[in-house]
DNA sequence: ACATAACCTGAGACCCAGTCTCAGCGAGGA
DNA sequence: TCCTCGCTGAGACTGGGTCTCAGGTTATGT
């Protein structure tokens, strides 16, 4: 089954409908580089109305189509979602993103809801670095400055 | 030293100064519930404009004195902030927050540079469950409902 | 005391992401 | 066929935040 398939699988699902504005909203997503904006869809999705858009963001943001990532400077970015629950890591420097889901919060977790006596649903954790590429940029920058 | 002298100190050691607007801002700040939003600090603060109370929340997050806090329904609060390092922990019925710093992230992020290659920098944890007496609460509705 | 530069200020325009409203359209069921 | 309900684009609106600009304040050197 292909992306497209399950993602209108997913819809009808939930009753919705895959129309035409839709799917060319979800093609220009998936044309999109590892992480972008809705601005960026709306500039590559001619004929679609700016609502429209962001209502089928919101709707694949439902789906786990697509997820957020909170970028270094605290912008909210969309990006493709491989996996349901995962993280981010952000290069702060190039801004390329890695997923990870190898989670070690779980015991945190745990010892934080015995501490406090919170039931604990879920969280958010965004990660940020320096790439191996923009570490090895860097130095190479330290030694010819 | 007061809280305040303490801040003032932190202003004047990055060459800026300690205003009546800054002032009358961080009175404000200091005066707020456990979280609330610059709205809440500019309807808190006659005689100071806009922009100024911006600036100055801006001000107040780059020398520490508070923090961001992302809610449940992905509104940004700020907070004031008890220690430097630290995370939250969100009633996603109530909306209260806690503070801990109890972060056994480093041993993930370790690994996670040990993957990636990635020189990792700064994260960013929030954690939604519900609180211990909103717990009490659901089950009593439960019970009686 | 004075000049001057650097800093700070409020008002208001502006920006960006996202939502709301509303009238019109289109698909599917009875 | 008609009717309902979901979907649509246009455009107004909102909330959080920034920019600009002219004028006010403060620190500092003389």
């Amino acid at each position: 089954m292909s992306e497209i398939e399950l993602v209108i699988e997913r819809l009808e699902m939930r009753g919705h409908r895959m129309t035409g504005s839709r799917r060319r909203v979800l093609d220009a997503v998936m044309a999109q580089p590892a992480h972008f904006t809705v601005d960026d869809v709306l500039h590559s999705t001619r004929k679609v109305g700016r609502a429209t858009v962001f209502r089928t963001m919101k709707l694949l943001l439902d789906l786990n189509i697509v997820c957020r990532v909170m970028l270094d400077d605290g912008a909210l970015h969309y990006r493709v979602s491989t996996r349901s629950h995962h993280h981010h890591l952000v290069c702060i420097d190039c801004g390329r993103v890695e997923d990870f889901s190898q989670c070690d919060v779980q015991s945190l977790t745990r010892d934080l809801a015995q501490a406090t006596g919170y039931e604990i649903e879920r969280h958010w954790l965004e990660v940020y670095g320096r790439c191996h590429a923009c570490r090895l940029l860097k130095t190479e920058m330290a030694a010819v400055g």
